[in-house]
DNA sequence: TGAAATGTTGGGGCG
DNA sequence: ACGCCCCAACATTTC
């Protein structure tokens, strides 16, 4: 009986698994495996976070595959060909991965491995080759890529059921833990308890955002203290859940209920993730340099650790960007308001590159993902594609009185300012008495923003 | 998926 | 009664 590879890769799941269900219908036996390949990556090879998500995945894809999940460290190519040539496998099937080292590196392999290799589309809902204007090139705005170029396409196809059965095959290889995906220093306890990592809790946290925060969507999806946010984004960025599933899913649930607006908002945040994808497919430099070439010539400040750090680890003296900042290194994730507060603070009052934030995200973030994370700080940063205009500061105080009105927020992440109230919380350096264990904030906004301002001048004119 | 500066309007206090 | 000023509330413009 022939054999055929199936090659895990960011469709960590059985529901939803196009590669997964051909390989079952193929009626071989099959071999499921997963390759860490750090080598192929680049600069970009998965941060800390990720790596602890990948651990607890893998463990949780394991189960479900009872146990016969192969596990290898490597270059890949190198890796599957002495695996094809050492089983006799006669075909591989793998979900695309949109990546540019990925495409790259699985373009090679496909021309190289000398067997038939089927991939399919698993972890987005438009394939971002087939989204084009009329011209034939790819959209730079995001209100017609979604409404002219998604949907009036066809609409995502429905997710495929979990195979009832699958012909298993085991093979001796490396453990998940030889991957040495935890850290050293174990910091990742506490992150990994707000969470439920794996396909199962991938699932059962879009059915409890569905009961629980879904009505009221639209509008409370800006307050980071309620519960209207799906917390999806690390299970779609490991694909322990289809975007197929979420979307679907949450179209039965809101016809079922009468709520069709908080539907359409929902879509569209899927649809920004679609954007960011295509984006980083048309446009592969996304993560390293400005889309708009006219920021190449932005006056940055220089390199400056001890700012930086400040930012980091939430120390700036402005609460709602210290709240997220240490949401962020507290549990591997930042509600999406609070990320573009913080990250407006970094490219806008401390005026340090957008890069520089990039990577930290990239190392902290349990969904870092390289399309999401590359086109949302250009987009706060106003030099990517449909951009914020570079004009539009973020003012920290009136983004947290607004979005953070009771202060609920920044009270369970900054303890310091628990006790002060609703008037003092979100600039604590007016209060009677300040918090003597709360940084004083570190720039002056008002002067900070003139500072952009000017900035902004130096490049405004160029091309 | 802003905020601040500037402009306009209209009600009320007051001489 | 009337004009004037003040200023909140809202609208528009600018960055």
């Amino acid at each position: 009986m022939s054999l055929a590879i199936v090659w895990f890769r960011q469709d960590l799941r059985l529901h939803d698994n196009p590669a997964l269900c051909a390989a079952m219908e193929s009626g071989m036996k099959v071999l499921p495996i997963y390759i860490l390949d750090d080598g192929n990556a680049g600069a970009w090879k998965m941060g800390g976070a990720s790596r602890v998500w990948l651990h607890h995945s893998l463990h949780a894809l394991n189960e479900s595959l009872e146990g016969a999940l192969a596990i290898f460290t490597g270059d890949a190519e190198t890796i599957l060909l002495k695996l094809v040539q050492d089983t006799g496998a006669s075909v591989i099937f793998w979900n695309r991965c949109y990546e540019p080292w990925r495409i790259a590196r699985d373009k090679k392999i496909k021309s190289s491995i000398g067997l038939h290799v089927a991939t399919f589309q698993a972890s987005l809902l438009w394939e971002p080759w087939k989204i084009l204007k009329a011209d034939q090139t790819p959209y730079k705005v995001f209100t017609p890529f979604y409404r002219k170029g998604c949907l009036l396409r066809d609409e995502p196809r429905a997710p495929l059921d979990r195979p009832k059965k699958i012909n298993l095959t085991r093979i001796t290889s490396q453990s998940i833990n030889d991957l040495d995906l935890l850290p050293n220093i174990r910091w990742d306890k506490n992150m990994v308890a707000h969470w439920q990592i794996g396909e199962q809790g991938a699932r059962q946290r879009l059915g409890d955002f569905l009961e629980d925060g879904f009505a009221g969507y639209k509008e409370g999806r800006n307050y980071p203290q309620r519960n209207n946010v799906s917390r999806l984004s690390p299970h779609l960025h490991f694909g322990e859940i289809s975007p197929h599933e979420a979307w679907h899913t949450a179209k039965r649930y809101a016809l079922a209920h009468r709520k069709e607006q908080d539907l359409d908002n929902f879509h569209s945040e899927l649809a920004w993730r679609e954007f960011s994808h295509h984006l980083l497919y048309h446009f592969p430099h996304l993560p390293e340099k400005p889309f708009q070439e006219k920021f190449a010539d932005f006056p940055w400040r220089e390199y400056d650790g001890e700012s930086l750090n400040r930012w980091r680890k939430g120390l700036t003296g402005f609460p709602i960007v210290d709240a997220g900042m240490r949401e962020l290194w507290a549990t591997g994730y930042m509600h999406n308001r609070v990320r573009m507060i913080a990250a407006s603070f970094l490219v806008k009052d401390l005026l340090l590159p957008w890069q520089y934030g990039e990577e930290w995200f990239w190392d902290c973030l349990f969904d870092a993902d390289l399309a999401n994370n590359a086109a949302g700080w250009q987009w706060v940063a106003g030099c990517g594609a449909d951009a914020a205009p570079y004009f539009r500061i973020f003012n920290p105080v009136t983004q947290g009185e607004k979005f953070d009105p009771t202060g609920a927020y920044i009270r369970r992440w900054v303890p310091e300012l628990a006790h002060l109230d609703n008037a003092d919380v979100h600039a604590p350096w007016n209060a009677v008495t300040p918090p003597a264990h709360y940084p004083h904030r570190m720039v002056d906004h008002a002067a900070a923003r003139q500072a952009a301002l000017e900035a902004l001048k130096k490049i405004k004119n160029s091309a």
